[in-house]
DNA sequence: AAATAAACAGTCAATCCTGTTTGTATATGC
DNA sequence: GCATATACAAACAGGATTGACTGTTTATTT
């Protein structure tokens, strides 16, 4: 007795074997790492014919276009979900930024899409493709984050820019080591070493301005 | 009149090669990637034929071990030179390392390094011949860089150990940034946040000791 | 219910890459 | 000077990957 097939639309059919390889690519990635995965491989891990994939996605670059989209989405869920929950002061705000960082960097999500950015280097299909949307996702970023700088009482653009882009500069480093099978113990040391370090730079920055106070988003 | 085929010794005729090759390989790795660096093509490079090349390094991951070592020492040597020649007090040579490792990890030099590291994810060929070389110069830099910290007073290994991982992996990050075309403003604007910040830390550590004073190396 | 469109399945061609193999030239040791 | 070992040259085989192509099934539309 096999299970009915299961009438399904045709958006529902389509979205099903599209997560499915999403699904499917992040592993991969975050496994094995760019080089490694082939469409080939995504396919069968999808438990998808090639066929479904290529009808989906025409192009690797597409399907990770579609990898890196769906990873930054989640990735700044994750931001807002932590940032919306509770109310915290200034410092203790951008540490918690940090951490979020530190966890999403080095999940599958994060890991997967920092493969893809570096990719582009090697690749300039995959480049014309994807830089683009990340392009997209790190202005976003850049400005988001300045607002919660700015609310926090620090409305210095550049030193906005230079922070974040230090910080994650850092956090990707970070989980490359991570994902390099580095020793955990050490690594985790040295993000506490990033977290110390940033933190008294903070606290040294808001010192400098009017009350901080309570950052509402 | 062609010149004279210029008579060789064996090893003069090795090393020539070996030395075309790996200059090639370096030089590929920091314009392309590792991913888009074949065999084929570092041979066409360097200008030595494939069965040259074959003879020399019989296997890519060989190569590549062999650019490690070499950048690896050629890292070494910039922070020796820069180091020996004048004696600064300790907060200013500890960021003098952090300046040499910034210049070093954005040359081609360290951009093949970190290439070569970070493919060994996908590589477990690669990973297998290369990352004891890695693991050796990882501990060699832990040891020196302990020897200098204890020097300017901070006799302290876990201390120092995250410290160093941190700083290495913010500034592979941001040469990783730099290599992929970042704008170059903003990217050397979040290494002096990085400078800045370190240097707070360590005026911080060094503040908590004995008289650091003049350290020598 | 018939016609059309979308999703899926599986094979194929073209390309690229690595390392092997076979053969030649140059240097070295006796 | 001759034998041997080392360095070099170039063609070749085996394997893998990507996207095209042909045909089938399932849904949608009229």
């Amino acid at each position: 007795m096999t299970a009915p097939p299961a009438r399904m639309t045709q958006a529902q059919r389509s979205g099903r074997t599209r997560e499915r390889l999403v699904t499917a690519a992040i592993d991969a990635l975050y496994r094995y790492g760019y080089a490694a995965v082939s469409t080939t491989l995504v396919a069968e891990l999808a438990g998808v014919s090639r066929g479904a994939m290529l009808h989906q996605f025409s192009t690797k670059a597409q399907l990770m276009a579609e990898v890196a989209e769906t990873t930054h989405q989640r990735n700044i869920a994750a931001y807002r979900s932590t940032l919306s929950g509770n109310s915290l002061a200034a410092e203790e705000r951008l540490l918690t930024i940090l951490d979020v960082g530190w966890l999403r960097h080095g999940s599958p999500d994060g890991v997967a899409h920092d493969e893809i950015r570096s990719a582009t280097r090697s690749d300039p299909e995959l480049a014309e493709r994807v830089m683009p949307v990340l392009l997209r996702h790190a202005e976003e970023t850049q400005e988001t984050f300045f607002r919660l700088m700015a609310a926090a009482g620090i409305a210095d653009r550049p030193v906005s820019d230079a922070l974040l882009t230090m910080a994650v500069a850092a956090l990707r480093g970070l989980a490359l080591e991570k994902a390099l099978g580095q020793d955990e113990a050490q690594v985790e040391a040295a993000f506490q070493q990033l977290r110390r370090t940033l933190g008294a730079d903070i606290r040294d920055r808001l010192a400098r301005t009017e009350e901080p106070g309570v950052i509402y988003v």
